[in-house]
DNA sequence: GCACTTGACGAGAACGATTATCATTACTAC
DNA sequence: GTAGTAATGATAATCGTTCTCGTCAAGTGC
């Protein structure tokens, strides 16, 4: 009696299984408008977020602020991604190197409770032979 | 006759020198009204944005998506910072490490251009001693 | 110093992504 | 089936940031 199982949910979840790729709350909302699904776009909001805390979804930020989401694939807690910036493929990424580069970067400077974030854009193959 | 060195200017890159951490556009203008400086909220997100261009000043992107802007230290091109959540002190990094493995891992999943963000967060000694 | 050109300023309107409202709907447990 | 309540969605509101455009003043040439 705490997470129900509604026909949005559902919808949502098949619309980030078929197109696996970051795309914002919007994106997602008129694409599945588009494709014959009738729900509101606070509704794509809410549930886009709530599945990202429970990490099913990843969620990061694109250079203009926006947030983008998309199905996680990793096995683990923390990863990060390489995302390609012209079609929002992206592919997760470990960096084991990264992380104790972080902590003792912090340690170093005096710094405790270290958080990070990183993030690898490019072109991915596919589009970069589509010349973009 | 292209950049004019102007009163406001002149006062925002004083305020930052002040005050030697990372503000968002809003927190700098409020700061430098309080202080006295007559300048209109435009003309601060105006100069942060052309001054971050020209590299004299770094801005970032802390987790609820607002831009803080602060005066950059580093001599070279590409880096990095750690930041007090706090406080907003943040010292500047260089990753080298870094910046080879983003390649690799680019290169490695077939992706060219690759570009990347990379920001720690954490707690500095002074705000630690303060318990925060 | 003085007039001129035009980059820069700023008050306020506009923008746009995201969040809050709250009446209504529809899962779920029993 | 029904009650209880989580979830929805049309809409308004929020808020950081950007745009407008009339006014101002920094730089320039004399
Ligand atoms: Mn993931
Ligand atoms: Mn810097
Ligand atoms: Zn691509
Ligand atoms: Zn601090």
């Amino acid at each position: 009696m705490t997470v129900r199982t509604t026909r949005q949910r559902t919808a949502i979840l098949d619309a980030l299984t078929e197109a696996d790729e970051f795309r914002s709350a919007q994106q997602w909302h008129e694409a599945m408008s588009r494709g014959g699904d009738r729900i509101g776009l606070a509704t794509v909001y809410r549930n886009l977020q709530s599945m990202a805390e429970a990490g099913a979804v990843d969620a990061v930020r694109d250079e203009d602020g926006e947030v983008l989401y998309r199905l996680c694939h990793a096995t683990g807690e923390h990863h990060h991604h390489l995302r390609c910036r012209h079609c929002g493929a992206a592919v997760e990424i470990e960096g084991p190197a990264v992380e104790s580069w972080a902590a003792k970067i912090g340690a170093e400077n005096g710094f405790t409770n270290i958080d990070h974030t990183m993030e690898l854009t490019g072109t991915c193959s596919a589009c970069a032979a589509k010349g973009l």
